[in-house]
DNA sequence: GTGAAAGCGCTAACAG
DNA sequence: CTGTTAGCGCTTTCAC
């Protein structure tokens, strides 16, 4: 619910707003000093072919009458607009806001700016986004897809266009265009090595949709440290979700039913391993002395809760600072050679409570 | 740590790019049909003056050259960009990033996109995004400003030079401008009546920096609901934090070292009190049998912490979604009148374990 | 209905 | 060093 007040302030303030006052230009600034708006320029430009007088002059001029230059008729000339379309499926995940942050802060050096659209998980509002950002004549896209974006058009198309881009966590790999990820593959071979080390040998696996290639390659991590140890793998206890908290339930109620229970649980995703331990709690079961779990990603949140949930910690920020980086190549070399890296950002093993 | 690979798809794509193609302008149309680039661009606009075979095949030559317009040109002519500057201190914390999600939400609507800049809470680093969104021309601003933003000299200039704005959050007080704030007051107000109700009598309060204004309102809430129930006000009881866990911790130390220490703990805000929660518990101090502790904002991580957080539940998404739809209304009537509302989101307390 | 011309604010090539 | 001229891509008079 909301209210509203009438403000108090209104008649007090005693700033008035100099509604639709034309923007002073260049030619404001040569006809006050009776010189022709090139010379303006030049000694706006830091042309060298100006004296120093008349630069004085125009300097002077400028600061006093707020001359602001306008960005959209340089940017029609140069044909750039210094902004770059960040697309992402939800800014309110902790995971995309520290990419967001991270390329911000590489790009916000060079006099970038970034847009973000939020995609919302849907295919078609990404392509829309893709079409919008592109109509407003960004210079460049860094785009992280849906987990259901399985044809890859748009970004073919903005890539056919010439537009510098950088693909990152959920990549493109049909593109040979810089790409920046986690570890996802060592990442779940880390955390299914870990709970072998603390003796479990019936360990799950709660995937991801078969089709995302994040959820694929941690697939293969868990697969690939099973493997090492000689245990078998078991199809019954691997469960793909589409990080619906329904699937997670689901995925449990099918193991409990197992003649064999797992005795350990691997999750691709931290908000996933969560859901499982407080399902497991409803149920009365001990974790991590029934069943070890562990996450992917050290969300904020694995550290609170009770036990603290042992995961593999990404470093987002700085995958947003690399792909920021990436995305400032293209744009400094961008007519000679287009690197087209895949940068893999290893994390790290975090230990707590629920892996026993 | 990061790894590279070289792309093995690199020569498997088939997909070209097409560097510097001259984009494909009304000019390219006109030629092409042999009449001239007013037709083109009457034709393209819905302009009636057009004849319906004329726009048919304009169309028609449009879409088989992939026409884009170029928004840059058009920009120049109406002056405007269809961006809004949108200044967070940090897109990490969850409440900011819920509030720029209903920004944007409310104003894609309308085909106004948002260019997000951060200021790291530091006065100066808004001080420079404000001074280059404007250049970049967007049509608007929504600022929410630092903790420590007192001097509003540049806002007052946006004001004055007639960009509409909308406050949020951490407003500005000095301009009659539409603001969208949580309902500081009555957020503390209501979690103190409950400590009281609880059977608390020794409440103290985990503040914020005097200067901030939410800081004051919900201090102003606090004292309120202890005057209501005769509890005399104690400024032993108060501590004023600039949102560190140093000073957290100094305010515990100083109200243990009390002839009366507290029983309970209002704070003004989440993450203080899962921060002041910790101490407790590391000093063998029980939640809420020693000292009952209360929250504000519904943090996501509110309810992963043991015992869970109570807390006063705001709905940042909401606040977001207001201060857009209170900017479209000022680009539609900008030449009108100027709201200067002040909307208060009213939320509601959420009791879990802490609070006894 | 359509075309020619002017202009949004600025840079850049070309003369002096 | 400085002024003139010609655009960047588009809309918008103003003629016809």
């Amino acid at each position: 619910m909301m209210f509203l007040f009438k403000n108090i302030f209104s008649h007090l303030c005693g700033i008035d707003p100099v509604m639709q006052k034309r923007q002073i230009t260049i030619i404001d600034i040569a006809k006050k000093l009776g010189i022709s708006k090139s010379t303006v320029s030049r000694a706006l430009t830091n042309n060298p072919n100006v004296s120093p007088e008349t630069r004085k002059a125009v300097l002077e001029v400028a600061k006093e009458l707020d001359y602001q230059p306008n960005m959209l008729a340089l940017g029609l000339i140069k044909n750039e607009t210094r902004m770059l379309g960040v697309i992402i499926p939800d800014i309110q995940k902790p995971f995309f806001a520290a990419i967001v942050s991270g390329i911000q802060h590489a790009v916000a050096r060079m006099g970038y700016r970034t847009i973000i659209a939020q995609s919302d998980e849907s295919p078609q509002i990404e392509k829309e986004n893709i079409q919008a950002l592109m109509l407003s004549r960004v210079d460049g896209f860094l785009i992280c897809h849906t987990r259901d974006t399985r044809n890859f058009d748009q970004i073919k198309m903005l890539y056919q266009k010439g537009f510098p881009l950088v693909s990152f966590a959920r990549i493109c790999q049909e593109l040979p265009i810089p790409k920046v990820v986690e570890d996802d593959f060592n990442g779940l071979y880390t955390t299914t090595q870990h709970l072998i080390d603390c003796g479990r040998r019936r360990i799950a696996l709660l995937a991801g949709p078969k089709h995302l290639l994040a959820s694929k390659l941690r697939q293969q991590g868990y697969m690939a440290a099973l493997r090492q140890h000689g245990i078998t793998y078991r199809s019954e206890y691997v469960a793909h979700t589409r990080f619906l908290h329904e699937h997670v339930k689901a995925a449990i109620d099918q193991w409990l039913a197992l003649p064999e229970p797992p005795d350990a649980i691997c999750t691709i995703y931290d908000a996933g391993a969560i859901q499982l331990m407080e399902i497991l709690k409803e149920k009365g079961i001990q974790v991590p002395a029934d069943i070890a779990v562990t996450g992917f990603g050290n969300d904020p949140a694995a550290c609170l809760v009770v036990p603290g949930l042992t995961t593999y910690e990404q470093k987002p920020y700085d995958i947003g600072l690399v792909a920021g980086k990436n995305m400032l190549d293209l744009l400094k070399k961008r007519f000679t050679t287009i690197p087209s890296e895949m940068t893999i950002s290893t994390g790290s093993l975090v230990v707590r409570g629920s892996s026993g």
